[in-house]
DNA sequence: GGTTCGATCCTCT
DNA sequence: GAGGATCGAACCT
């Protein structure tokens, strides 16, 4: 484990979003409500990039539901799915240009028996080890969406240090995108390797 | 071990 | 009115 945690930036969320997306391997998302702190670290993510990108929501154009992937990065992406789960996304590059990282996976770090009583399941594995589960294990619901993680006082990211091995690091093409023609193949879900708290191998 | 299927509702057509 | 960036239970083999 590490040292002092410094929180991700304005500037760490405007480059580049697949650069992001790596470099976000092995920072701690932490989820705070008054003294409870709830934290993970993130072993897996997945990076929908542009208009083009079929599989992402911002292909249908801008909408009430898209606007904030159109916007500054830096900003949560909340949405619903499947009539039961949140996804938790966070906002990359420049406004007006639609991009952003799908958080699919976590280590537990800290507030593990808040975690389980909000996922009903003990084993560590089962917490955080998709991007339904995380949401749930963190409490993470649309009330967040917009939410300014550069700023915000209860859902932010921060670098304690911790350093990811590019032999530790993996991709391979994004989960449950098959209908996105030539962009359900391209590699843009980036995981640890070995890790056993991704959401599949 | 793997595969299928139901739950359940918001968003866009 | 259809389908989805999911999950877990049930049912295969």
């Amino acid at each position: 484990m590490a040292g002092k945690r410094q929180r991700l930036s304005r500037k760490f969320f405007l480059r580049d979003t697949h650069v992001v997306a790596r470099d976000l391997l092995g920072k701690i998302l932490v989820r705070r409500r008054g003294k409870n702190i709830v934290a993970c670290r993130i072993v897996e993510v997945e990076s929908y990039v542009g208009h083009d990108d079929r599989a992402s929501h911002a292909s249908h154009g801008r909408t009430v539901r898209t606007e904030i992937m159109f916007g500054q990065g830096g900003h949560a992406y909340v949405y619903f799915i499947y009539g039961m789960y949140w996804c938790l996304n966070v906002v990359t590059e420049r406004a007006d240009f639609p991009a952003a990282i799908l958080i699919r996976a976590g280590e537990p770090l800290e507030g593990i028996d808040q975690m389980k009583r909000a996922r009903g399941r003990e084993k560590l594995v089962d917490l955080a080890s998709g991007p339904g589960k995380l949401c749930q294990a963190l409490s993470i619901t649309g009330t967040l969406n917009g939410e300014d993680m550069v700023t915000s006082k209860t859902l932010f990211m921060t670098d304690d240090g911790f350093k990811v091995r590019k032999q530790h690091l993996l991709q391979s093409p994004r989960i449950g995108v098959a209908y996105a023609g030539e962009h359900a193949l391209k590699p843009w879900r980036y995981f640890m390797k070995d890790s056993p708290y991704v959401s599949r191998i």
